[in-house]
DNA sequence: TATGAATGAGGATTCATTCAT
DNA sequence: CATGAATGAATCCTCATTCAT
């Protein structure tokens, strides 16, 4: 099964169910001062709520602050500034996700098996969690934000990009397929999940997109493709 | 009659210049002024510039009445407020795109056809123009905007889904196409197109991105994929 | 009958039924262009509402012109600015409250007929008109407007100050009161007046107060007691 | 780990300063700050300096914070806006005067001596203090700050007309007057006071009044009358 | 470390006034 | 005379950041 693969590294943030996304309420009742890293976590998962929200030039530290149950002064305690509070929580989240790609045993498997599994880790660990809403952000801020684009697209694309091309044409060689398409556009093989995390941050309301059966036909049709090719 | 004799004495105490009125000072202005159309334009095209650069939020109207050389107030004398300027400016810039939607002549064209000339107007009049940047605000902005990405959904992408929907089933009919996997999703046609447009924003100063050359090989893999399968 | 006097030269403005003064609405269908003098009327009659309402410094000329049924520009064909405008608008509407008082045979009417005349003259016409507004107006904006207030004084408080003194000591001679009250405070004699003015302002949605009849029992009052000392 | 391998590279390119943050100065205060509750009366104070001055519309919040001694902000933090900065003054100004007229043991008075005591109240606590230009803001912005009004009206006014009306009462059950007058406009108790105010505001400089005397006068011709009418 | 009141630069918006037509 | 689009100074309010406690 590809679904256990890697687990463990990457759902280091709480599956949050999904639906308690924006249910979050500052609590002030009894305020047990937290030990300070967990006061750090706590702050900047109030941040992604906060950014996610409102954007990142929009969103306001005051409510961070409340949503995180500590006092404004406190962010800066633990963040330089906004910014870097943006920058340390797009990392913090995606961070992980590097260190799996890192250690996918890509090399051997069938190209087939090697894409589900990627496309399945995208689903649950990307799609599935609070990691959309990063991923959202950084399509969002990225223009404004020259650093963050350079560091994802240094330590995330162009890894993958790398990862991808390698097993394509490691497919190629065995004979699997024949085409090289994949090999000039590995964006191909991930373009319907970003237009699904776009779709669902936009339109969901009006029509709501099954992630897992868009990816599972887009794989069909593209292996289908490189297959016949073949 | 008392009436007028009390006229003259009304200047008398010019003494408290007071808190009512402030003194405003006349400003001459070499520009010739423009006619009202064009500073509309002008307007809306320095409004693209700036939300492109900046964001919704950050962007400052200061900067915009610079931009298309009017003076701050001007603004408000074609939008409400900066929201509307923003609205306006999505709508105004894709709304052609609607109409030429509508009179796309799907009917009878093989589909592939129908599919690259689809592609071919995306990639003319919307990833050649500033519209690239349109999209990319309505992508960005557009969970700030519910208002935005309603219309842009019932405008643009209910009615273009619907018309793919119809030319896919038609070709199914005739037997150019067997899998109904773009009746089911009908976005993956143009997935590699939204990709592209986030990737350009991104990346493109890292691995910058043939978008004609992608979204050609995206069609042939995918026509080869829905052929065979015919 | 102390009714009819100086009627003619007083109920210049149409006696507004008192209802119709919030209910102007801005009339923009056959624009026949009114002749200048008639527009000169027209925007003092809007001032006079939209300064009413909203006091000089939060009223707008946009609106002024809107409801005058003119071009904000026409505003400044005739009146130099704001403040000029309002000045004016007092002057206008308080000026043949003077010729009348100049005019006022006082001299040998019993004093209780004179000050029943005067107290009538108010109720008719100044509260019972728009002039009710004006006389609001010179209060909250009096202090603002020195020059108003000084006009407002030598035109029409220290004349009538000036009359009612004279009445009053007149009447002492010919042995009608013997108590000299009103001649160290003849503003005794007014008084009410104002507070009506005030109290109709701020509390006429609590309680609607009977000016006739609190002014009618004033005078009461205020002749039984003179007399008594008498 | 590849987690923290990317952490140094982080501040990568600091081109772009955006448009996301601009740039702070520290600013040193050689100013020892003041507790918190002393700032909020020295706002409070400044309001009362400029709103009477200016009016409430034309004052500026940037004067009453310079005049005050602290940041424009510090307004913001001890009160939502300039509107309930005003209704704020008003309250806080006027609050205690109702405390007053509560524990009047008005019951078993002679009436003369209540109505004595009142008027001396009104003259040392608003016509000798700033409570003073609060009632004239009170009458002048009223009608634009109809909650105000309302406040006013149910906590002052209605209070003392109700207590005003019970006193007179017991006087006539007492025997002591005769008349009703004042029962049926109990008003006319201090409409004196509140022309004493308005003419304070207009012409003291041209006519200083006695406030005092005339209120004796006031309270003399009225106990002349009643008690005549007895 | 944590706090949160205070700061003040920044920016959206208003509106009296001007002026080309 | 009349118009109303354009102007830009003025002002309210926000919010990232600081700092005394």
């Amino acid at each position: 099964m590809t679904k256990t693969a890697s687990k463990a590294q990457l759902s280091q943030q709480p599956a949050t169910p999904a639906r308690t996304v924006r249910a979050r309420v500052a609590k002030k009742s009894p305020k047990r001062r937290k030990p300070s890293p967990v006061r750090r976590e706590a702050i900047l998962a109030a941040a992604l709520d906060e950014f996610a929200t409102n954007g990142f030039a929009a969103a306001r530290l005051d409510d961070v602050a409340r949503r995180a149950g500590v006092a404004k002064g406190t962010i800066y305690v633990h963040f330089r500034d906004k910014e870097t509070l943006f920058e340390e929580l797009v990392r913090s989240s995606l961070g992980p996700l590097m260190a799996a790609l890192e250690e996918a045993p890509a090399g051997d498997l069938p190209l087939r098996l090697f894409a589900e599994r990627l496309i399945e880790i995208f689903v649950r660990e990307i799609f599935g969690t609070r990691r959309k809403d990063v991923v959202r952000l950084v399509i969002s801020e990225g223009p404004r934000f020259p650093a963050l684009a350079a560091i994802y697209y240094r330590e995330v694309i162009s890894r993958a990009v790398t990862v991808v091309r390698a097993a394509v044409q490691r497919a190629i060689q065995r004979g699997e397929i024949n085409s090289d398409a994949l090999v000039r556009f590995p964006q191909l093989l991930v373009a319907p999940g970003i237009m699904a995390v776009v779709w669902d941050a936009l339109f969901s309301r009006f029509d709501l997109l099954d992630v897992q059966a868009l990816m599972r036909t887009h794989l069909d049709l593209l292996f289908a493709a490189l297959e016949r090719k073949a």
